[in-house]
DNA sequence: TACTTTCCCAACTAAAATAGTCAAGATTTC
DNA sequence: GAAATCTTGACTATTTTAGTTGGGAAAGTA
């Protein structure tokens, strides 16, 4: 598996997304600000997020992002894939071929992770992670504007804000 | 987590070696043929192992490796542990702090998964590979030198043998 | 219309990680 | 002492990561 600050970003993003359902579209701007993520990157992320449809979104003032379907139904597995491409443990990616064209010894052992982080990972949806309490938490964190130096620090302070 | 050609490397190399328990000390060499991997990368992956004691070793000739202790208590888990340090999936690598110095949202999320990894790479061990059906049939594949021309390719031959 | 806000896209880049190679040396056996 | 084998450390090419830069296109607002 591949699991990055790529993956660990969209799927943080989606959720900010879901915790704001209701507010009309949100920016990615407000995200990046919120999860200390750099717009531009959350700009290549959500590209990939609404080709996939898992984001839909609204050009122009006012505009910005929402989920594509209920946070219900969204799977943290297909946020991953998204943008990550493959969460496959294997060498071969499926083709056993990765020894002479043959399979190796070790195929179906991480063959087997691979469906079992697959099989994880699909099975929590946004709305599972915005139930738990120690998501609720960090969000309250992040709405009251608790903001503290160093994230005054690492966000950058437009003067007179 | 980070899943690479080296911790696969490491296991087919582990496992290799318990296929091949009770001939005596295996020669690096001997893997490095069967298996197609590179020698002096082999290398680098047993100082690693055997500094975790999953491997003993005995120099000159006749010498080689073998396992540090017997198959059944040489879990998966140990083995990439060793050569490819962490199994962890957090950004923050269990310090709760990858956002300004407070736990971001989907910490637990990747906390979680990091466990769900771990228990199940941590209780396969190399015997219950070995028992495989599939193992075995690549076992003896590798055993009779059952060499196609793309291994010959790939391995290099040398002249006359 | 002009202006601003937002999404959209493609190309570029610095830094790190990966997957090795290479060269030298230490032990042991014959 | 020669050969086989492990042991170690430094080096390197390539790929991946985590972004940045710079342009644009659509939509609302005055
Ligand atoms: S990982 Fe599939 S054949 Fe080796
Ligand atoms: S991953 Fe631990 S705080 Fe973000």
């Amino acid at each position: 598996m591949k699991l990055t600050t790529k993956g660990r970003y969209a799927v943080t993003a989606m959720l900010d997304l879901a915790l704001h359902y209701g507010e009309g579209p949100i920016t990615l701007a407000d995200i990046a600000q919120r999860q200390g993520i750099s717009l531009s990157y959350l700009e290549q992320l959500f590209s990939r997020l609404r080709r996939q449809s898992l984001v839909a979104s609204v050009r122009g003032p006012g505009g910005g992002y929402s989920l594509g379907k209920e946070a219900r139904e969204i799977f943290i597995g297909e946020v991953i894939s998204a943008v990550d491409e493959n969460m496959d443990t294997t060498k071969c990616h499926g083709a056993h071929n990765c020894q002479n064209n043959e399979r190796c010894l070790t195929h179906d052992l991480w063959s087997d992770l691979s469906n079992q982080i697959y099989t994880y990972l699909n099975n929590i949806s946004l709305q599972d992670l915005m139930d738990r309490k120690a998501v609720r938490e960090v969000a309250d964190r992040q709405e009251h504007g608790d903001v503290d130096a160093s994230l005054l620090d690492q966000v950058g302070t437009p003067a007179g804000v």
